[in-house]
DNA sequence: CGTGTTATTGACCAACATCAAACTTAGTGG
DNA sequence: CCACTAAGTTTGATGTTGGTCAATAACACG
């Protein structure tokens, strides 16, 4: 499909994403072809929304990773989301005008603002692309649903298992992981800001993964050993994510 | 507006919820007046969906109170969100097939249930429905986020605190609390396994919020005797809520 | 009135937080 | 290419929040 019509290899990014879920028309990609994008690079820790803010675009992760946080009093943070290339991670403010959170690059990268504007047109013109976008919001609240169980429920083993093995599946779903091997970006601070640990607790549990042969970690490279094995000690089941291929 | 078109009382609680963020129009309310609703009364504790099945309809909560909950392993539940009438609990299920977690009355009540297909149609025709449903759903993910945070990062006092907060507000948006007053079907267990609690420790937290002269509670009555005192406890900010009119 | 559910209490314990220091790694400029 | 620095990781010691267990008390309901 994708193939008969001309795309920048930012369009691209985003007509792949969409088409993982619902299969796109030409005109819906000619469509999706005509936005007008506009690139910008992101550095890490630096925001890019920022609770309160009124946004008029949403923010297509192109390159990098991007996350999404709160702040609950003194400097207490909790990571809500971590987005990868390909996501919208700010597609809500279409409909809820004020930034009830903040989205913040979490390593060099790029992201391309879609103005509001014309991503209505295109929504209400275009069922498939309506309900694709749509989709894509549901899917982030599964996964918030999911972060809350895990949070509320699960053990400092197993929430960052369980979070391991997440970044796992949805980076290889983007072809940005193989053979259980991903550039994992993330800080053993940021890691406690998402699983609502300390860094010194997630950096014992780290170890003890490691000692049990769960993950191998070299720098930023991060394997996952034993996938049977990890999945099992964060009680992962991806059937949340929605996806249409399970990988495993 | 919605007294120029003839509604029955459920059809009436949806087209009153759905305007409390977007304007419709007659034609809108008369598309959803047409809805075919199938009245089915709940019991407390019994399921109305379960994780893994794939509803042909959605639920419109009309009485009583709805919870959505995950197991996380060997009976340790986590409540995910609690609904109140005039909420569709489960309107992801129209664009996510599979549902990846349960929904359960909370006590008696009433529900309607709305077949996708016919909701499908008015969501393709009428941008204005379409915007009013996502916008639900939307603001169901922002109050996740929020739980996240608060389960991630906030104290059983402040949790607590919190989740009282946000119900009184939310029931006073629907006028099924006023005075600060509300009808709580809560028992403390519950309240345990939505902040990710245990439920003597919910007891502690609640006498102390007492004491304090927070709260004043008889039986399922709750009251919020010092409002200030309960946002300060809880940190609660209500724009998570994203309501139009800032009940408070 | 009984009977089952919910709330309350106390004793004890575990998981995880906090603090502070040492060590490692990666990035920078000369 | 090395020295310097800042950021990130690791370690140990100690503290606290909140969990678990078990028993009792208070309700609610038929």
């Amino acid at each position: 499909m994708s193939g008969t019509v001309d795309l920048s290899p930012e369009h691209a990014r985003l007509v792949r994403k969409l088409e993982t879920t619902e299969r796109l028309g030409a005109d819906e990609i000619r469509a999706l072809a005509a936005l007008p994008l506009q690139i910008r690079d992101v550095e890490p820790e630096s925001d890019i929304v920022r609770e309160g803010d009124r946004p008029a675009a949403c923010c297509l992760v192109l390159e990098g990773f991007v996350t999404r946080y709160k702040m609950a009093g003194e400097g207490q943070r909790q990571i809500l989301s971590i987005h990868i290339p390909g996501e919208i991670p700010d597609l809500q403010s279409l409909f809820l005008k004020t930034m009830d959170h903040s989205l913040a690059g979490l390593t060099r990268g790029r992201v391309a603002y879609i103005a509001h504007t014309p991503l209505y047109d295109l929504v209400f013109r275009y069922p498939q692309i309506c309900a694709a976008l749509w989709r894509e919001t549901l899917i982030d609240a599964a996964i918030f649903r999911e972060w809350i169980a895990s949070v509320g429920r699960r053990s400092a083993r197993q929430r960052v298992a369980h979070m391991l093995c997440e970044l796992m599946v949805r980076l290889k779903a983007v072809d940005l992981a193989s053979n259980n091997v991903m550039q994992l970006p993330l800080t053993q601070a940021e890691v406690a800001d998402a699983t609502g640990l300390s860094a010194v607790h997630v950096n014992r549990v780290l170890q003890e993964l490691r000692a049990d042969g769960l993950i191998i970690s070299r720098g930023k490279m991060l394997e996952i050993a034993d996938w049977p094995g990890l999945k099992a000690a964060g009680q992962f089941d991806p059937a949340y994510l929605h996806m249409v291929v399970e990988v495993d």
